[in-house]
Formats: C-alpha cells, structure tokens, sequence
DNA sequence: GATGTTTTCGAAATCGTTTTCGTTTGATAA
DNA sequence: TTATCAAACGAAAACGATTTCGAAAACATC
C-alpha cells in the first residue's frame, strides 16, 4: 500500500470540470462564485479529505503562522511556564511556537536569532541572556521589520514592545515585608550584576532599606554567579559567618533561598524567629518546602500568553501602519507571605 | 526607510548575467559548473548578503527541517529534560522543533497531531496521554509514513520506533532495595491505571514482593490521579492511619514521594528508620529537601536526544527503504540512595 | 576535417496556491 | 437592436528554488 499523493485544488478542480482559480476562490469565499458551485467545490473538498498545502500557502502568502521564542533556558519553571502561556495561546489563535534555548550565552543567542529569520517566523518573543544589551543581533530583527517582544529579562536600549514585571517594586516589596515583620538588618543574595532585572531587584532592595532609614552595607549583598541552590547555601554561610546579627534574607529567586532555608536548617538557625526569609518568583516547590517559602508570585503563564498577544498586536500593526507599537505591559506581582517570614 | 527586498538566486544572476540555474548549481556544489563562474557567484552572494528563502526551499524540496514533539505537559520538570534533550540534539543537526502539549486529554492531542501533519513537519517525537492507547490519529500517522518515535509513555499497541527505560525493572530494584534495607510491608502510591508507565511500575513492585516472598496486599497500593504532591500526602494518611506498621514507601515520582515524606514529618515519624522512602524520577529538587529523597535516575535530557536521533535514523530509512525501522531503545536506570532510605 | 567526448551552461518545467485582470454570459435599459 | 452592467468563471502570472534535459562550446581522437 503506498502513499497516495494529496488532494490539491488541480484535482479538485478536475473532478469538477471547473478551473482551480474558482475552487481556490469558492474554498476562501470569494464572492464571485455562485452558491451551487461552491456548494459543489466544498463537498468534492469534504469527500477528497482535502487539506491546504501549508508549504505550498506559506510560500505563496509569505506567512508562516509560526513564531519563535527565544529564552535562557527551557528546564527551568519560571520559564517553562512562560512557554507553556506563549503556547497556549498561540495555539488558540493557530499559530506555531518554535523553541531556542540560549544557554545565557550571546553567541548561542546570536546563532538562534538568525536561525529563526532565515526561518521567516511571523515574530519573536525573547528573554535576554545576562550578557545581551543592544547587540547587533537585536538592531537586525528591528531593522528587518520583524515584528518583536522580549520579556522579563530586557534591554532598556532595545526600542519594541516589551512584557515585564516592576522588579524594583516587587523587591521593594519584599525587603519592605521583612522589615515590617521586625527585621533590621537584612542580607541580600542577588543575581549577577548585568541583567536589568537583577540591578532593579537589588535597587528595590536599597530603596525599601532607605525608606525605613536603615543604613546600606554592601557587604550583605552578594551576587550569584550562576544563580543556584549552593550559591544560596555558600552565601548564606558566609553572610552568617561574618554577620551573625543578620536576621532577614531576599534572595533573587526561590531557589537560592532554599539554599539559604537549608543552611540555617542546618545551623538550627531559627526560621522565621531568628532570621526571616523572602525569596522571589513563587517557584511551585516554594509552597512545599518546610518551612513554606514566603516570595513574590511572579506570573510566568499570563507573562508568556500576554507577549503572545502583544505580538499579535505588533504583527498586524506592522501589517497595516508598517510601524512598531512599542507597547510595555507591567505586570502585577504580590507578596505571598507564607511560614519563612511570617513573624505573628 | 523601508524595507528593501531580500536577494533571490534572479537578483544574483541578472547581477553577473548568468543563469538562474547555473547560479543555483554553483551554490550547491553542483559539477557542472566552472571554477570560475562557482567563485563569481559565491562571491556575489557574500556581497548581497544572500540567504535561500527557506520557505521556498520547503515548498520545493518538500521538506521543512522541523519536527513536532508532543508531550502531556511543559511545566514539568521530567518533560522539560525531554524537551531540552530533543532541541539540543536538534539544533545541532539544523533542525527546528515545534513543542505541542496535550494535557493529557486526548481530543487534544488528536487536534495536536493533526496540527503536526496539516504543517507538514518531517516527523513527530511523542509521549503519549494517560488516556492513549491505539488511536485513530496515531494510526494515521503510520498511514501517512511520517517518521514517528514514542518516548516514555507509550504504547504497545503501535508499530514505531521507541524509545523507553525498563520502567518494571526499575521500580523492581527500587522496591527490591527497600527490602533489602529490612522494609517488611512496602506501600506503593502508583500511577492512574491506564498508562503504561504505571503499570509496569506497578508490576516491577509486585514483582520484587514476590521475589522475597512478600504477600501483596492490594489495599497497600492507592493510585494517584493528578499524581501530585496533595495526592501523596493524603494517600499517605490513609495508608498510615489503617496500616501504622508500614516501614516503607514506593511513589510512582518524586512529587509524590515529597508528600509521602510531609506527612510523615508532620507526624514526626522518622525518615528513613521508621519508614523508608523511594520515589522515581529523579527530580532535581530531591537532593534538596530533607531528607534528600531516594528515587531511580530517569534520565529525561538522554532520552530526548536519542529519540531525536532514532527519529532522524526513520526519516533516513523512509526516505531509502521507505520502511519503518522499528526500533526500540531501553535506556539504563539506577537506584539513587540518599537519606529517605538508607539504613546503616 | 570528421567524429566523438567532455565541460559548461541555460531553457523550461515543476511544486500548489493566490490574485489580478480579463472574458463570457445573460439580463436590463435605452 | 444596441449599449450597459453585473454575475460567474478562467487564463495566466507570480512566489523562489530545484532539477531535468538538451544545447553549445571546447577539446580530443582518428
């Protein structure tokens, strides 16, 4: 039994003894054919099973109802929930979603980035890498008229539409929590000193110590490297060690401060009495760990099908006008304060 | 200023006034084209900035470089590895990779197949739903000869390549260490009844009890549903509150296994000396929580890449023999033991 | 010089769909 | 009867790359 080849329009227009022109036009609802030829092309289409030729359509229309992402990295929750919200609703409006990873390098962003414009993707989604700022690879998908939306992890220097949450004031947020449960002295595990969002997590940080006049010690912040479990666990002991007065921790995202919970376990350091804990990202496990994980919610899935929307948006603006919207959409976040921080 | 037009094969040869074809042929490497001409055109090239327009290449050559993949979920950290394994082997092969979900409905993955095979993608890695068995959309995946690999939940009723670990062996030297670590009466918190996965899981754990002369003893077994971390928690009360003498515990993953072990810290039952925990997957958060939790390696990154490969080997053998291979690769699993199960 | 052989090139068809621009037909109006 | 107009359909070009097949040119052989 081979493979019988697929319908197309020709054959369709053969059965009928009709030009393909109006089966083409009669299957899109062209009004220039008349009722009963249409009626006709439609049900030899039903009998035949037919189905477009989606190569034959994207070459033709010059779409390809498919988009890319590009994000840091994939096994990861905050941003595998991101791409399950790009996908969700990308697949509601019918469009593809083709994944790259970075690997938080920018020659491997660079690479994906041309990989999905010589892939003639409708439009790109993109969280930075920690070390991308307005590099060349940028200014191309602008110039190219791609239409264009980063997410979280952007560049102040790119100018396009952009999805995001006010770091500063969900640090602020957080740190100002810990405060109002009766912390004074409060360490910070933050991230690494390039990306926007960890400068404005760490700004937050300041802000919220400045507002309640406590004095800022460089000493008690410390940036991760590679934003991990041990990161949060070394740090913690060397804060811990040199400060043993230290009696709150916000750490730059939950798992770091499951490595700072997990330390003071160990030192039978009392949490949340004797030290009091704020993570950030609200990270699903945050809820399970013993004691709970107080930190920020931080909406991956409503971030990931927003972008979606937003660049739709900016695809058919482009359509029409040929011009960018450069919209910014701020996202809320809380403060979920659960038993790490929770001082009665 | 706006957007100038891509270069096309036409722009390059009107440009050096040669042939369409003989500008095609040299960049492809064909023979019968001169040193000479081959060098002006490739230059030429350079100096436009030419890249083929892939869209045309698809429609042409009948092929688009992409695969599908179809897993239950994204945000999920064994899937995620998957994902992760099958875009690195991917891209390193110039292939793109289009990520569907089907939330474990099958309505959903028929909608999500159809999608794969309306996009005309060159072949299709899947884990099935706990609901799939042989269905119709799978069967026309085989039908229509497209290249086709199964990953870890599947089914033994479709003819395809696959690749799987020995998921009875698995849980058999899983259950068999507990015993081995003096466990007497193990409980088992399965998986839903259908998929594949959990039964054999549940057969390598009937096994082992049989093997040691055990009595199996169905009201020891609970299967999950959401298999959650909730579900774990709850089933263990049960079990506990009927049975308290139970010494051991074998979850079908590691969430579960997290709630097992709340549980019973809650009721400060010790871990591992009154009871001893193994759950499976090896999460990457078991080695964080306390105590770090037993399981079996389920190594999701290799079995996303070498699905990605088997599959690459059946397009191979399509496009040559036009036959399936049929292959099925095991991948290796081993007992991790950490504090929830080691007894001195 | 005639014949055969290789090297190098290009015309044209092809993939399937979409869209522009006619053409035909029948009906209506003048 | 002729001009006008709308409705219904189709011919053909287009998208850009690939490939088949044949032709021309260059070279070799006798």
């Amino acid at each position: 039994m081979k493979q019988q080849k697929e319908p197309t329009l020709k054959l369709i227009a053969e059965k009928l003894n009709i030009s393909v022109t109006t089966v083409s036009k009669a299957l899109k609802g062209y009004s220039d054919v008349s009722a009963v030829t249409r009626q006709r092309v439609i049900d030899m289409a039903d009998q035949l099973n037919y189905t477009p030729n989606s190569l034959a359509v994207n070459f033709r229309t010059k779409e390809t109802r498919t988009i890319g992402i590009i994000i840091p990295e994939v096994v990861h929750h905050f941003f595998s929930s991101v791409i399950n919200g790009v996908i969700e609703e990308a697949e509601r409006q019918n469009y593809f979603v083709i994944i790259l990873q970075s690997n938080e390098k920018k020659e491997m962003e660079k690479r994906q980035v041309e990989l999905l414009i010589s892939k003639k993707v409708d439009g790109i989604i993109m969280s930075l890498s920690n070390q991308s700022n307005d590099e060349d690879y940028l200014k191309m998908i602008i110039n190219k008229k791609i239409p264009f939306v980063l997410i979280d992890k952007i560049s102040k220097l790119i100018d396009c539409s952009k999805v995001v949450i006010d770091d500063k004031k969900a640090a602020f947020d957080a740190v100002n929590h810990l405060i109002n449960m009766g912390c004074k002295k409060i360490a910070h595990i933050r991230g690494p000193l390039n990306p926007q969002n960890a400068i404005d997590r760490f700004l937050g940080y300041k802000a919220a110590l400045a507002h309640h006049n406590i004095p800022f010690n460089p000493e008690l912040v410390i940036p991760c490297e590679r934003v991990c479990y041990e990161e949060g666990y070394e740090f913690t002991k060397k804060i811990m060690t040199k400060y043993p007065d230290v009696d709150g921790f916000f750490a730059i995202t939950d798992l770091v401060a499951v490595g700072i919970l997990t330390y003071l376990n160990e030192q039978q350091i009392k949490v949340p009495e004797q030290v009091a804990v704020i993570g950030f990202s609200n990270w699903f496990m945050s809820g399970v760990i013993s004691p709970k994980l107080s930190t920020i919610d931080q909406p991956g899935f409503t971030m990931g099908a927003q972008a979606f929307l937003l660049l739709k948006e900016e695809m058919e603006s482009m359509k029409t006008t040929g011009e960018r919207l450069c919209k910014t959409i701020t996202l809320n976040t809380d403060v979920l304060v659960r038993a790490s921080s929770k001082r009665n």
